[in-house]
DNA sequence: TCTGGGGTCCTTCAGCTC
DNA sequence: TCTGGAGCTGAAGGACCC
């Protein structure tokens, strides 16, 4: 299937590439006539001054537009075109993605369900449906990886590569990326939007605002022309409480935090913060592409549908989220050293306890009994509560972890038949063997003896 | 308006060791 | 023997990102 044989209510005419071409021209409104910042929109041609301009640009940043949303769709082409959003559709759930259509009206992601659909009384809500994406998303970061191996996925949906070593056998980097979006729209029928730059930060910047379904090239040399006149939440790291402080010293671009001293906004922010930010309001950005080594924790959290005080249900709870940690570490193949749990209150104050143990775990049972501790150890008495979280910490290939021996350890103990579960998981579905607290509320917590060793063959 | 879930990174503070 | 500082680690909280 190519690019243009895909039938979607947003996919081109010729007439719509001439129109999209004006769309450019709007974009770019902001900008000086000839700043040498090159663009192009749904399959457009390349401007003519981005062959010569991207030379000293070999990073691309690719984000999905919308891509949640854009996955439904390729399902439903009957919604296309329409306002859709997917999140979670209970009392307390939030837009995870919003199709265009939908952001026409003021939603966005992050914001509570009940407010989207006040917003869009019409607007299609569908559940999420991560599997769906993890697939589509290892399809992408495959087509990224046939162009080099420099590839750093910051999400499921977006990731910066270095294509300097792609250039002799690609051509330039504008090139590669029009080729990426074509890849990636044959192969997985979504669009993307590339940015082009020396850095990461500008090159994120860039596939911002080349959204939706565009590439934008923003060469070395204009650089500053292009950061200066945006507003300070554009700096990577700059959010509501940092623009808040940024706004008190009278900040409000980019280019007034470049021309503010950085002993002033190391006062302001820190020292970390200060000094990066500084940088970054120069367009300095050293960080090069890094493939990731692996993950540094794995957490669960479940926000209950109503407050919470019932000490057997935030038990219960806690087990279930323990369980869903170390399966995934057992999945994952790593073990966790630091046990975190997290509480939040009725009122959204949230504080984390932590405990560091003798050796690292992947077991659901002793991330339960350690959860546990710090959950009795808090003395909430009947606190209402709106969310539990449990986290693990440190995390070490389990393959090289040192296992701490016990005098007393059974020959076969709660990992192993831990592992038993997840084969038996695997065989015959989720929830197949799980403890008996989370089927029955009864007393028995589901952790009260020994676990029973397997049968001697 | 009323705030999910999965993460990362930074700062601050306390305790411990040398 | 006592004291202070440096350096490290763990714990906790907060901000931020998608």
């Amino acid at each position: 299937m190519s690019r243009s044989q895909i039938t979607r209510g947003a996919r081109l005419t010729q007439a719509d590439i001439a129109a999209d071409r004006s769309v450019d021209a709007r974009l770019d409104a902001g900008r000086p006539a000839n700043d040498g910042i090159a663009s192009a929109r749904k399959g457009s041609a390349r401007s003519d001054n981005d062959q010569r301009d991207d030379d000293d640009c070999p990073i691309l940043h690719i984000d999905m537009d919308a891509f949640f949303a854009s996955c439904e769709l390729r399902s439903r082409p009957d919604l296309v075109g329409k306002p859709v959003i997917v999140g979670g559709d209970g009392s307390r759930g939030v837009v995870t993605a919003a199709t265009y259509e939908a952001r026409r009206f003021g939603i966005h992601s992050a914001m509570p369900m009940s407010r989207a659909k006040r917003l869009c009384p019409q607007v299609v809500v569908l559940p999420p449906n991560f599997a769906l994406y993890s697939e589509v998303s290892a399809g992408v970061m495959a087509i990224f990886r046939d162009v080099t191996p420099l590839v750093e996925p910051l999400s499921l949906d977006e990731a910066f590569l270095d294509v300097s070593g792609a250039r002799r056998r690609l051509g330039p980097p504008a090139v590669i990326a029009e080729m990426i979006r074509s890849r990636v729209y044959d192969e997985q029928a979504i669009t993307c939007s590339v940015g082009v730059a020396s850095t990461k930060f500008i090159a994120k910047l860039a596939s911002t605002r080349a959204k939706p379904d565009g590439l934008l090239v923003v060469p070395a040399d204009r650089v500053v022309a292009f950061l200066h006149p945006l507003a300070v939440g554009a700096l990577w790291g700059v959010g509501d409480k940092t623009e808040e402080a940024l706004q008190r010293l009278g900040l409000a671009t980019v280019g007034d935090v470049a021309n503010t001293p950085v002993d002033t906004l190391v006062r302001a922010l820190g020292q970390s913060s200060g000094t990066h930010l500084a940088a970054l309001a120069w367009g300095r950005d050293p960080r090069s592409v890094q493939v990731p080594e692996g993950e540094k924790s794995v957490g669960a959290e479940e926000t209950f549908p109503r407050d919470i005080d019932d000490p057997e249900v935030i038990r219960r709870e806690l087990l279930r989220l323990s369980e869903r940690v170390a399966v995934r570490l057992r999945r994952q193949g790593y073990v966790g050293r630091t046990v975190v749990l997290k509480v939040r209150f009725a009122d959204f104050t949230t504080i984390t306890r932590s405990r560091t143990l003798r050796s690292a775990t992947d077991v659901s049972h002793e991330i339960y009994a350690t959860v546990r501790e710090l959950y009795e150890a808090l003395g909430l008495q009947r606190a209402r509560l709106r969310l539990v979280g449990v986290r693990a910490e440190g995390l070490l290939a389990a393959a090289d972890a040192p296992r701490q021996l016990l005098l007393d350890e059974p020959v076969a103990g709660w990992r192993e038949a831990e592992q038993a579960v997840d084969r038996a998981t695997a065989r015959f579905g989720r929830g197949s063997v799980q403890p008996a607290r989370l089927i029955d509320s009864g007393v028995d917590d589901g952790f009260g003896g020994a676990p029973v060793a397997p049968r001697p063959r």
